[in-house]
DNA sequence: TAACCTTTTGCAAACGATTGCATAATATTT
DNA sequence: AAATATTATGCAATCGTTTGCAAAAGGTTA
């Protein structure tokens, strides 16, 4: 019933140019110009310019088996920090002619996931950036089981034999942590994330060698894991702190920022304050947390260039095979000092 | 030299199964199903399970012109108000089997958005949700000049030939005035978005229609616009307005809570408190809005439902071809009253 | 001038599905 | 039993590109 547009085809072109239609595909395409004479291109060139030619990806991709699209899988669009990611990864591919076919897992589990791929599979992407949450056990390079590359984001790979970007969890905690020392915090707890998510198992981690490292056994330092990132579950955490450690606990380490606004509403709900009575300090610096009561001191991470890089370390597994960025790159991460960490009096 | 996959294909389940690839075809095709018969089919059927076969979007895009993949462009992914559509858009389609292509504005200017559009054509997508943010002068019909439908998402038409979901700009700022009004508040102004942005303009316009209904001539009821839809411009026509008009104005309509959230910081930053001397009202209801000091009272838009809506107004208009859902809708709006308004002493 | 390269172009088969048309097989009517 | 209608299947073209191979045209060498 609609008819779609009647965009010319490279078919038109060369009846115009008055040559066969494989002239016509291979003067315009780079690799086989040099086999045309150059008047011929010429002309071609110039009707295909007239015409407003653009080459059917589709049937490019059925032809070549290769489509130009990389399909992006994330947890949660309308988490800044995946969207920051997208943006990123975006940039990073449309150098090359790339173009990201993003779909979303929100409240779906790990059966979906592959389901996901395989949609995304027979849309004939030519690889795969996966930044899911769910459960670092599922193993992605099988479900894929192709010459399909992956890159994994914000998440490492089951058994290590991905290529993954990270950010370096290990020095963010530790920046962290290093922080409310130097602010003479001996009493330090963090408020996890969860058990189940790459970067909550990671964070925790590190804190826990840190803490180990850093106090040579003066201070307390538990952990306590929150069931999902978000606000919600901060506050319930930091009431428990509030319930259970309040007389000696004075910094806390949040696995993200949201987390850290729900603890915040939390100790404001106690009549306590921050920083006064507790130094907070985030995960990730997300956009408004230097705009909340009080600006929170947290660790920017720096989503968009962590997608940047996601996209050049695939184009290049694309083009050369081997992956010359090596296997596992942790991203830097910085401390951003704002005003929910304060020196113990 | 990367070989992909090798996916079973249609003529290998014919093969499997004795039969033509044309019957393969029309076996797994509900429409067509009942051609062949009742045993044949039971047994493809069977075959296609067990080699797990899923067809080539791609072949079959490029037969029938039909790629189940819906073009969705939006000015900022980062921005949650979008993110939101976004996943309603995703929603709304998948129950259909379509899928959204989404790609990003971000920096560039309405060439650029010509060419996104040339660039998802080519992907052989079915139709548009633009919710693109430039001015409104820019008719997007004539660029996709074929019968591929559009739906405008949060932004209207140039010639309001094309169905368009949009919030309820006029009630959210009726809402908005009136709950100021009602807290006693008369002299009241806006900080609004640019003149170039849909938005900007609807809501402006808003607020001069309901000011001077309601008013009848009784307080002052200035606009300023901002250049920009972030914080520190917020901040900066606050400023303006703290320095100009400060013994006046009271009550302040925001374009967006951006806006609100950077006009709390000057407020702050000139000593004066929200709402004690200002009430502040935002539109959007943002996620954090409700944490951030003081809770600002909004206008909440449901994005996701919007979204929703717009897939589910292209999915009827590629059906039928005719929009029984109209033209133009105005999705309702919701006053959220937090702390930034106060009544008047 | 014959023999042999090079360079330039066209032919036709792919890629993996869908679909109008023809035909074979079966069922129904007369 | 013949004629006709119905149902089930196969054939082959098609969508718009790309690409291996063949062939034609022109140039060089002996």
């Amino acid at each position: 019933m609609i008819n779609k547009i009647n965009r010319p085809t490279l078919n038109e072109v060369a009846q115009r140019a008055g040559v066969h239609v494989s002239t016509a595909s291979r003067a315009l395409n780079k690799n086989t110009r040099h086999m045309i004479g150059n008047s011929i291109v010429k002309n071609i060139e110039k009707i295909a310019y007239e015409l407003n030619y653009k080459p059917n990806r589709l049937a490019q991709a059925l032809r070549t088996k290769k489509s130009n699209g990389i399909g992006v899988i994330v947890p949660d669009i309308t988490n800044t920090i995946f969207s920051s990611m997208i943006l990123g990864i975006e940039k990073g591919l449309e150098q090359e002619g790339y173009v990201p076919v993003t779909v979303n897992m929100s409240e779906k589990v790990a059966s979906s996931t592959s389901q996901k791929i395989d949609l995304l599979q027979n849309f004939g992407v030519d690889g795969f950036i996966l930044a899911t949450g769910d459960q670092p056990q599922i193993d992605f390079e099988e479900i894929v089981n192709s010459g399909t590359p992956i890159v994994m984001l914000n998440r490492s790979s089951v058994n290590d034999n991905l290529p993954c970007i990270l950010p370096d969890d290990n020095e963010g905690i530790r920046k962290a942590f290093q922080h409310l020392w130097d602010f003479d915090h001996r009493n330090i707890c963090m408020i996890s994330g969860p058990r189940n998510i790459s970067t909550g198992i990671s964070r925790s981690k590190a804190f826990k060698k840190i803490s180990s490292e850093l106090s040579k056994s003066i201070g307390k330092f538990p952990i306590i894991y929150a069931s999902s990132y978000n606000e919600i579950e901060g506050e319930k955490c930091m009431m428990n702190i509030l319930e259970n450690y309040k007389s000696d606990i004075t910094g806390i380490i949040l696995g993200n920022d949201r987390l850290a606004i729900g603890a915040l509403g939390a100790i404001k709900k106690f009549g306590l304050h921050c920083p006064d009575d507790f130094s907070l300090v985030g995960f990730n610096n997300m956009p408004l947390t230097g705009r909340i009561d009080p600006p929170l001191t947290t660790i920017d991470i720096n989503p968009y260039d962590m997608g940047y890089l996601a996209a050049k370390k695939l184009l290049s597994l694309l083009s050369s095979g081997n992956d010359e960025l090596g296997k596992k790159v942790y991203h830097p991460v910085k401390l951003i000092i704002r005003s929910s960490t304060k020196k113990l009096i």
